[in-house]
DNA sequence: CCAAGATAGATCGCGCGCGATGCAATCGCA
DNA sequence: TGCGATTGCATCGCGCGCGATCTATCTTGG
């Protein structure tokens, strides 16, 4: 029940983030973008999808609701026309201040130690890139998922 | 960084399932309400949503599809008008007989051993517990998720 | 230099996921 | 018994996630 364990956990995930991300007038999806500008600004739209693994189709219109909401400047590459470039703004690195607590907050909410946290991470890394790696990939068990 | 690698854990599991469905003609979330009414025929909706940690507004449409698909019927009850009871036709079993093989090509995909996919069920179960219950749970380390 | 192919984004349609709201049936309590 | 509160489901609007398709730009071979 692999499956549902991560769908469900995903989901919980989800609300547990909306209380702290709703003041700051974003979604979860949102929040993930800005992580990645807040690391290393002015990146295209396909780095930034490469980062997340989105398509531009998630993330041309995300990325537009960002621009209207004034945190982020959308614009053409002058090197390569075929590129827009996502630049934050003054008020994207203001939010950033106003972030700074919700992943202390998040961890707390896991209730898990570092040690923990950061074994299941490589376990979740590993299960993601055998997923990725086109499946048949080590052991294999049973029947993990119904 | 645990946010992130469910998220991306849980969009590498429907790419992964992808494949499998679409020949049943089945998203990921209508299959996971099949394996419910497969375990368990003639539930309501609420038990459902229950089960899978989702509301009526989101099983409402999605349970009209398949009805639409022919696999599943929904039909007051007859005790309680209120409740809407949930039941397989027989398209509904011959696609279980379908989907039969469907677990073991994803436990294979994993490439865990069966052992280990019992600890990160374990693992996975207990921070979504963690998450539900409000968060502040343990011992609470650093800052996992950023 | 120019046409064919490759690449980066944008657009569209569909299916979730969910908060807010509405409605009918049932329950509870005086 | 009657009436307010609760419950169970449906509806609506919005924001993803993604396959399919389109357009504009760059690259490459002749």
């Amino acid at each position: 029940m692999l499956c549902f364990d991560v769908y469900s956990l995903n989901l919980a995930f989800g609300r547990a983030y909306k209380p702290l991300l709703e003041p700051l007038g974003l979604t979860y999806p949102q929040y993930l973008v800005l992580l990645t500008l807040w690391a290393e600004d002015r990146q295209s739209v396909g780095r930034i999808g490469a980062a997340l693994g989105l398509d531009s189709s998630t993330l041309t219109p995300l990325l537009k609701r960002l621009e209207a909401a004034g945190v982020l400047r959308r614009h053409r590459d002058d090197q390569d026309e075929r590129r827009v470039l996502v630049s934050l703004t003054e008020a994207g690195r203001v939010l950033q201040q106003r972030a700074e607590a919700v992943p202390a907050t998040m961890a707390e909410a896991t209730g898990m130690t570092l040690a923990e946290m950061r074994q299941m991470h490589q376990a979740l890394t590993r299960l993601r890139q055998a997923l990725r790696d086109g499946g048949m990939g080590g052991a294999g068990g049973g029947d993990p998922c119904a």
